[in-house]
Parts: C-alpha cells; structure tokens; sequence
DNA sequence: CCTCCTTATTACAATCAAGAAACAAAGAAG
DNA sequence: CTTCTTTGTTTCTTGATTGTAATAAGGAGG
C-alpha cells in the first residue's frame, strides 16, 4: 500500500537487537523511522522530527515509557500523537490500555514483525480517520490552521469557527486543488451515515466564506459538481 | 450516475437477514451483486463472475473470510480485487489480521446500509485511479485535462467547460483515434437512462469545439456513425 | 443537376444548480 | 429551565447549462 510510504515513526527502544528488528520490518513496509535510545531523546526526536505514531518501549533507562506516555499527553501539540507499547510481559498489558496512561495500542513481547506491522497500520489508520487526529499545520496565504490548538488564524487575528466549519475547511486545505464532489465531503466531514440534504454542505461553504473572506475567491463551485479550494501561490 | 451502474459487487454472506440488506442497498444504488453462502462458492464466483469488488463476511461456515481473503491474494488475477471485510465485533485483533491479510477495508456490524454503500463506492474510486484504470491526466497536444481538479488547459491557459463539455471530451480523449457512435456517448455521458434526441451530440461537439479551436480540425464526424478524436502526433 | 439523407449552426425555451436569506430544530452553556 | 449557538432544511431568485427545433449546408447516388 502506497499510503504508508510518507509516514515517520520513532521507535524508542533501548536494546539494540528489538531495535534493529523494529526498524527493519517498518522500513520494509515504507515506513521511515527514527531511533531514539531513551526517554529523554526520545521526547526531544518527537519534537524535532515530528513522528507520526511511536513505538515505545515499556522498560527504558532513566525515564520509562509510561512517564513517556504521559509527558507527551500533557502537551496538546502531541497530545493525540499515536502510541504503541511495547511490553514484555502480558500480566501487565491490560493496565497499559485500560489506565489513562494513555497508550493507543500494546504489543507484548515475544512478537511477531508482522503482528507489529500491523498495529502500526491499524493505528494509523484509526487516527488518520478520526477528525483532528493530526498534529498539523495548514497554511493558505495568511490563513492558518492549527489541528492541535484546533485555531484558525487570519494573519495573527484568530477566527471563531464551528466544529463542522473547521473539518469542511481542514478537508478543503487538506485537498485543496481537487474538485470535492459533495458527496465526498459530507462523508468526511459529517460520516458515513449521515442522512441528509447535499446542499447542507452549500450553506457551510457559504458560511464559511462569510468568517474567511478570503476564501469568497478562493473557493469555487464546480456546477454539478462540488466545490474546489484554489492553489494559492503562497501557500506552504 | 452511469458509472456504478456496470460494477458487479460479490456479497459472501451465510445469514440471509444480512445478505438480502446488503444486497438490497448495493442494486439501490446501480450495482449489480452476485450472492455467495460460503468461502467455497465466493472463490468459485469469482472465477466465474469476476466480480469488481466483494464484500466478505468474516465470520463463514467451512472457510472463514481471513482464508478467502488469502486465497484471493495469493492469485495474481485476483491479488488485486478490492475486499471490503464485514465484522461482527469491533474487536482489534481481527481487524489487524485482515487488514494484514490483504482486505482494504471493513465495516464492523452493525453498520448503517448508508456506510456500507459509502465505504464501497470510496474503496471502487480508490482503486479505480490506480492501476490500469483511467488515468489523472489526459494530454493531447497542448491541451490538457485534469480530471481531479477538473481542469482543461490550452498550454497555460485555462479553459472553463461545462460538465457535460467536460464529460464529452474526456471520452473523447479516453478514447482518442475510435470512432464513438453519438449512442455510445449518450451512454457514457449522459447516462444510460437518457431519453433524448442524439442530435444532442452534435450541439455539445459544436460547443466544445467552439471553446477549443483546437478541436476543430481533430474532432471529425464519420458520416453515419458518429464522431472522432483524431490521434495526434504530439500527444502522449 | 437534382434528391435524399446526414450533419452544422443558430436561436430559443426549459431546466437546473448554486447563492442568499430566513426559519426551525437540535445542542450547549449558564 | 432559559438562552444562545450551532446546524440543517426550505424557499426564493438569478444566471448558467442544456435540450430541442428550425434552418442552412454538405455530399453521395442517381
């Protein structure tokens, strides 16, 4: 699957062999990865490398993985960044979970690479579902959207908007220069099952022009088709 | 649409309760479906049927899903079939392992008929844009068409098509150097449940090539047939 | 050169899609 | 419980899109 190739995973680990292993098998899946050795690296990687899930020890030197767990939670910009345990004993894996350490998933060891590879999907692809999941920053000309902070910002003045405004204009910004039929957005932004009228996504486009004038030019109908968030020449 | 109205969609399913739903649901919306009780009819359907998609149950008598889904895959004629797994539970584990094993997504039961269909129409576009499928670009000389952006470019500039224009020349160029019987693009363009003259045709030729002067000299009608794209040299 | 059949072009009317605004319903906050 | 916010639907309106019909033009066979 193509999807996986983008994706940064740090993988804190402190014996190099499990390391090594780790490494090797998400590699083979186009996974890019990044070692950490301990907590504390681990936490400064996170930062500067900005992983998109970690695979984390549960036993590290010096600060352990669930004191890791925690400190990551704490701060909002990581606050919803994927995590997988790994833990050597299976006494221990249903307080990994259950407790509000705040592990996404655990894997025990022994395991299998492809039980690991695995998680690491599953995991990704549960957060890359749930809205706001991403630690992200949109940037359009003098628009920006902060997913963590869940704050739009014109410039430096911050604009107020509503849970369904902002996942309309995330998935705008996250596609912008592709025709968005409708259909597509109310699947994304309302769900699956959601039961109703196509042109409820006309009155928050049009709201959402109203908050963002900005974006009366910027995004067009596509007639009989949906709408499409231009290419803006200074965007990032 | 005309376009799901062709798709064949396999449904392996031992509970009737469920099959006739899906089923139902599936032809509501244009596909065709073809039923299978258990894994050993689903692999004999789709060697005989040659489905586009199955939805697959994971829960079967005799052959569970996760061995259908295996089977399938390990066939280069089949490796590729979408396979959209339905689960009794939203248990992790089972999930992971089809995922794993190769289907492209799942529905956990009880699901909406809403997101059943929504999640096969996402997995059917996915695809359809992969491999030999149709491709994003179209280039013909120094024309351009851009289907995910639904765009048409004369070397820099942009050309605004209406969307039956824009339907009509993308067959057109799919099927450049054929001559297309003004029926054929009824049915591709204007669906197949169209009831019109097939002068209609001629009246968007003539649009088009009054927006594309390129089109005037490459677009020709066969006398008694309908209409050509001519090959062009310089196209890729 | 005419005649019949097919296509090109134009003009016009019917239809449709999207913007706007107002309203109603559902939710959250106090 | 009340009030304010958010959300979804409906109606009206306007302008673009689309289909058809009328007329001109082409072309093959006689």
């Amino acid at each position: 699957m193509g999807t996986s190739s983008h994706k940064k995973i740090l993988i804190v680990e402190d014996e190099q062999d499990i390391l090594q292993l780790v490494k090797h098998y998400l590699e083979k899946e186009g996974f890019r990865t990044v070692p950490a050795m301990n907590g504390i690296e681990a936490l400064k990687k996170v930062k500067e490398d900005k992983p998109d899930l970690v695979v984390l020890d549960l036993m590290l030197p010096e600060m352990d993985g669930l004191d890791v767990c925690k400190r990551l939670r704490s701060v909002p910009e990581t606050a919803m960044l994927p995590i997988l345990m790994l833990t050597a004993k299976a006494e221990e894996s249903d307080t990994i979970v259950g407790l509000e350490l705040g592990a996404d998933d655990y894997v025990t060891k022994p395991f299998s690479p492809k039980a690991l590879v695995a998680r690491v999907k599953a995991l990704l692809r549960r957060v890359e579902r749930m809205p706001g999941g991403k630690p992200d920053l949109h940037l359009y000309g003098t628009l920006t959207m902060n997913l963590a902070r869940h704050e739009v910002t014109i410039g430096t003045q911050e604009v107020p908007l509503t849970a369904k405004e902002f996942g309309l204009l995330e998935h705008l910004l996250r596609h912008r220069g592709r025709v968005l039929t409708r259909e597509v957005l109310l699947n994304a932004v309302w769900g699956y099952d959601y039961y109703g009228t196509t042109r409820t996504v006309d009155v928050h486009i049009r709201r959402l022009k109203q908050k963002l004038p900005l974006l009366e030019e910027a995004v067009v109908s596509v007639k009989s088709l949906g709408y499409k968030l231009k290419d803006s020449d200074v965007s990032g």
